[in-house]
DNA sequence: CGTAAGTGCTACAGTCGAGTGACAGTTAGC
DNA sequence: GCTAACTGTCACTCGACTGTAGCACTTACG
């Protein structure tokens, strides 16, 4: 299913002949599976609906400390991100998956609060700002840094989201200079 | 036409019929007026790729000072992003349309390559990351910070750019907290 | 060997959007 | 009042996609 999700990433209208092909498979046997096309679609986002809990339970926002927590998620999301490449906000007529994706966007705002709270982040930054900048860099670094391991983007993510790009903040541990170059 | 594109922005699949619609007149006139979709398509696009090398060449990005360029950059785009906010990247068919697109693109990168060489900018970054992060940047802050005029949110975005959201760095003159607080 | 499940392929109806043609109504200028 | 340009509307063809039906084929399992 995974190659279906990468052919919807390219073009969200693709038709189902389209994505059965790419997945190797007959038109007909991809409504053998799924009833419909949003069916298939619900489905595509619900695998990486999943993904997402996981790598958000796996990086403990609530309990561990921020910097620690912060990196992790964003590794976590990266690899998300690279396996589930659907970017949706279009096919979100379903009520039940539009909880969650909320839910989900929820639980990243609560903990850059905790964040800013703990002093991590600067205070007195626009609404909004702080939890969509971070999803941004995040898929930059899938898309188009292929080259970098999810940790080795995690590093740069991080690395710009809290200091920026500036000549005047510390270079990333081991994404300096030559380091961690990625092709054109 | 702007409103066309406003449409067109919300969802790249929309028809002749919903467009027309948007802009108040009959599906039938916007044949008269553009031969087919394509072409219509094309024109929105031209004419946001013309406001974009008006800002590039208001910006003086070769001549003037790195850091005031960018500043001037960023504030212009944004206010093309907020004019011309379609997103395209699919669209590009027209060979000539592309080409303009890339010389746009490849301005930027050889304006930013200066801006490291001046020392604005840290060296040793992966290839192509500053120049995907800074337009992601802006069209978050023109699409989500609608409350910020174009030099408020170009303030916010070229501090984010240079200084990351951490709290280790110096907060933009005039939009430190309580300044420029947006709606969620 | 025989059966059941899964798949590929062809064909079909229904829908929707693109693009075109013809006609009627409106507005501006003479 | 008359003409020209522009617009709205009805009606059509064409093509692509969705969803369904039926049949043939392969594979595994007993």
């Amino acid at each position: 299913m995974t190659t279906g999700a990468r052919m919807l990433a390219a073009d969200p209208a693709a038709s189902i002949t389209a994505i059965a092909a790419e997945a190797g498979m007959d038109r007909r046997t991809v409504y053998r599976r799924f009833a419909s096309r949003e069916e298939l679609l619900t489905a595509i986002y619900e695998a990486r609906l999943t993904a997402i809990e996981q790598a958000t339970e796996d990086a403990r926002l609530h309990e561990a400390p921020v910097a620690v927590a912060l990196h992790r998620y964003v590794e976590g999301i990266i690899g998300v991100n690279r396996t589930w490449p659907v970017d949706l906000g279009r096919m979100l007529a379903d009520e039940p998956v539009r909880e969650r994706r909320d839910r989900s966007y929820r639980e990243l705002t609560d903990f850059l609060r905790r964040a800013t709270d703990e002093g991590l982040i600067r205070p007195g930054l626009p609404d909004g700002w702080v939890s969509r900048v971070l999803p941004q860099l995040m898929g930059i670094a899938s898309r188009d840094l292929t080259d970098l391991s999810p940790a080795q983007a995690a590093d740069l993510v991080v690395d710009t989201f809290l200091h920026g790009l500036g000549a005047g903040a510390a270079a990333p541990r081991g994404a300096g200079p030559g380091g961690t170059r990625a092709a054109g």
